[in-house]
DNA sequence: GTCTATAATTTGATAGAC
DNA sequence: GTCTATCAAATTATAGAC
């Protein structure tokens, strides 16, 4: 993987951020590098599969943050991925891809719609068994929902608490019904 | 408001709702109930603007039916909520509208986000008042954000208890920490 | 209210030279 | 690896006849 591949993803990652699949054209990528969108095409033969590649390393850097996090911190799974949640929107100013790309998976390629899907598992999986406990699948999806569309809700409000309060009661100790 | 004008709404609302904004085009819709897309044009003159009238629609339907539900039957109004988002998947097999727009709203046009704003502040609002106490509208929050992507999930998993899950410690007698 | 016809633009993609 | 040139298709939208 070139320079000028990686570049074209870092720039495809970002308008899908914040636009979804359709939110961008080779020709607009093509455009903000100084290249052509033929030379996009010789990167990326077709633009489902670059959505696809995206996805995939969009899903391989969040695991290893999220790993690496577990393992340095010792913190709580939910914490960590909380905070990594919230730096997508507080540092880029962006959603989650796979939450932006799920919203509109009814009309994507099979290939994009596949990554999505196992991005989304991996998370299920990967908190429900770092939880642990009875109802730590449920949880799982509890805290994934929260997270996914409290970024949207923060962007549409155009206030990043609409995110810390959609998320609030999701950390910290653990709740028994009064 | 016609019936022709009508169904076309129906059927935008529809496709939206799968594939989002750019998951439909004028020519679909008009192939669909025998017509071209030039009487399409009729109806609604701009693309931007029949998106923002359905996207009104769906609010201003959605508010009907929580306000008579609360009325009629006095439950809960987060169990109202929950179960109008239920239906969304269970009966239509779709996300809820402004979900689906609010994740791609970086790259639509301003009077379709205004719409998709103003629904979720209403939401915010309504539920916050009905809930009522010192966490009022954190709760709201919440209890949006996991409607919302609750069915994001759903659909992705191909399941809707992942709905039920995302979204089951919603209700009940509420939480006391541990 | 619907049609034909068409404009103007954008899009994903390919062929082949350098 | 990038370019020029081009294609076929789709999209939003308009003009004007019926």
């Amino acid at each position: 993987m070139n320079e000028t591949a990686e570049r074209l993803m870092d720039l495809a990652e970002a308008r899908m951020r914040e636009a979804g699949y359709r939110g961008f054209s080779f020709r607009d990528l093509a455009a903000e590098i100084g290249i052509k969108s033929a030379s996009v095409h010789h990167h990326f033969p077709t633009k489902a599969g670059m959505a696809a590649a995206v996805g995939r390393r969009y899903g391989d850097r969040f695991f290893e943050l999220v790993a690496r996090r577990h393992d340095e911190s010792g913190d709580d799974v939910i914490a960590i991925y909380r905070s990594a949640f919230r730096s997508a929107i507080e540092r880029d100013g962006r959603m989650c891809l796979n939450g932006v790309l799920g919203a509109e998976a009814g009309g994507l390629p099979p290939e994009v719609v596949a990554e999505i899907e196992m991005f989304l598992r991996r998370c299920i999986d990967d908190l429900s068994s770092r939880i642990g406990g009875a109802d730590a699948v449920a949880r799982a999806f509890h805290v994934m929902a929260a997270l996914e569309a409290g970024l949207i809700l923060a962007r549409a409000y155009g206030d990043i608490s609409a995110f810390d309060q959609a998320t609030a009661g999701l950390t910290g100790p653990r709740f028994a019904v009064a």
